[in-house]
RNA sequence: GGAGGGGUGGCCGAGCGGUUGAAGGCGCCGGUCUUGAAAACCGGAAUCCCGCAAGGGAUCGGGGGUUCAAAUCCCUCCCCCUCCGCCA
């Protein structure tokens, strides 16, 4: 018990829940949820395919859950038939009461009877709730199924859908970006570390109007010619949110975490926008008329990067704040993985118009993230480290943040609520680009080449060299 | 920080401790009327859990308590709002 438990704010009180519709040969059937607390994968689905879940989350973890979580349940709904039969039995001894009151009568010997079967009913039912909280921390720790469409296994099991762009052909031996950010004077890492610690940067002059103009370019083009609305949201949310999108219970290491005095509820800085942007109809009914919501939003992302020690400890690949531009859509199950496909094409879009080579992955099951179902990654490509690396990742999460999180639309043609499908993708991390950039269009002699499409956003400035930057 | 007010169904909003799962309004779905639509009128619909089913149970911000019986009484926590003070 964390105490996020404690409050559901926004979350109504027993979260009442319908499925998805099926998708054809998918793992997701179409049971009704049972959902009597936070769900993220169906109860009833696993208890009803238990050796199907199994295998779906073999390579995902948690596939050693599932039976103790069912033995817990059976349990759990054996104590439910027990004690609703003494409520049963309660409530109509009550009524005789009252109406023998009502003729003047004074029943003492019920009364009694009631109040010995009241202090059973009390009993059984703290054994319920017990039970219904194992259930319940179980079910939180359990990854999103993937789709079927995803490849079984490990990292090595990734496929690569395509490329695009061809890597630049350097006369020279290409420097990685702290290199030619720190000799053209705009990234500084040791005055990071000073005001900080490692794993933060300063950027100066050109460097800050880059990560700038970058930012409003990304924002621009989703905007006007994508489709998404902007929004602006808190950087610091409450626990309940974290729950709602998947970042906690399980990974509370990762994330920055305030101290309030006196008990005070906590708050969590966000590691991404798709945190607060997808939380925002927590606890909704929307219409489905509403449907398909895009949301674009420009926030700072803060990760503790526990475990990555080691890993990218030079320059502004792995920090513990950068910037980054989010895609987020709420949409009906029906039109999900059409959402998918197109959000990846916008992130796409900001590469292509930025001349930045790059290849799409499909992440197999074992490198597909907990909430997410699908996830494709874009890595652009960095001639200072003569790879390709990460810079976008694009998932359906399907119902499982809308589980958590409580978000539902009403079916347009009346009818019970539905679980909306989430997704999210980076369009893009703004800091990755901006070493993509001081990468691939690096000079002999040290100055950077901007490219055309971000021209505009820089007074028309065509080169960052040395002098006053 | 000080002083008050409030959290009820998709939304707004009523609700003497027992026949209230919850009035009324809006919105929604179906129908009548209409060339069509609107209006008007009629009708329908909360959610989750247990159960093969019949049926039963639970739910009025969360938790606890009083009682034979709690949306209604008590305690506690969370959240929202108003006024004053402070302040980017």
């Amino acid at each position: 018990m964390t105490g996020w438990e404690a409050s559901r704010g926004w979350r109504p009180s027993r979260p009442s829940a319908t499925h998805s519709p099926p998708r054809a040969g998918a793992l997701t059937a179409a049971a009704p949820a049972a959902n009597f607390f936070l769900p993220m994968l169906d109860l009833k689905f696993i208890r009803e395919h238990p050796e199907q879940v199994v295998r779906a989350l073999e390579t995902r973890g948690g596939a050693e859950s599932v039976q103790r979580l069912l033995a817990l349940d059976a349990d759990r709904r054996r104590r439910v038939t027990a004690v609703e039969a003494s409520k049963a039995l309660r409530n109509k001894v009550s009524e005789e009461i009252a109406q023998a009151k009502r003729r003047g009568e004074h029943p003492s010997e019920e009364m009694a009877r009631m109040r010995r079967l009241g202090d059973e009913i009390k009993a059984l039912d703290t054994a319920i709730k017990g039970l219904e909280g194992e259930v319940e921390s179980l079910l939180l720790q359990l990854p999103n199924l993937p789709h079927p469409s995803v490849p079984v296994g490990g990292e090595e099991a990734n496929q690569e859908v395509r490329r695009w762009g061809t890597p630049r052909r350097f006369a020279f031996d290409p420097r990685p970006h702290w290199e030619v950010g720190e000799r053209l004077g705009i990234l500084d890492f040791e005055r990071a570390a000073k005001l900080a610690k490692s794993r933060f940067s300063v950027l100066w002059g050109m460097g800050a109007r880059l990560e700038r103009a970058l930012s409003q370019f990304m924002l621009d083009l989703h905007i006007r010619e994508h489709g998404y609305r902007e929004v602006w949201v808190p950087h610091l949310v409450n626990a309940e949110t974290m729950v709602g999108t998947g970042q906690l219970p399980k990974f509370e290491e990762q994330l920055f975490k305030t101290v309030e005095p006196e008990g005070g509820r906590p708050l969590y800085l966000i590691p991404t926008a798709e945190v607060p942007v997808t939380c925002l109809h927590g606890g909704e009914i929307l219409n489905e008329r509403e449907l398909p919501k895009r949301y674009v939003a420009f926030t700072p992302c803060y990760r503790r990067e526990a475990g990555a020690a080691g890993q990218d400890t030079r320059g502004m690949i792995r920090q513990h704040q950068f910037d980054k531009v989010e895609l987020v859509k709420v949409v009906t199950p029906a039109t999900s993985y059409d959402e998918l496909e197109s959000m990846l094409t916008d992130a796409e879009e900001v590469l292509k118009r930025l001349e930045l080579p790059y290849r799409v992955v499909l992440l197999a099951t074992g490198d597909t993230g907990f909430q997410s179902a699908k996830t494709y990654d874009l890595d652009v490509w960095l001639p200072g480290q003569g790879k390709y690396r990460e810079i976008s990742s694009c998932s359906n999460c399907e119902s499982f943040q809308a589980r958590r999180a409580e978000i539902r639309y009403r079916p347009a043609a009346g009818g019970k609520a539905v679980f909306v499908h989430t997704l999210n993708g980076s369009g893009l991390a703004v800091g990755r680009t901006l070493i993509a950039i001081l990468e691939n269009f690096q000079e002999a002699d040290g100055s950077v080449t901007i490219p055309q499409a971000l021209r505009p956003y820089l007074d028309g400035l065509e080169r960052i060299a040395r002098a006053g930057s």
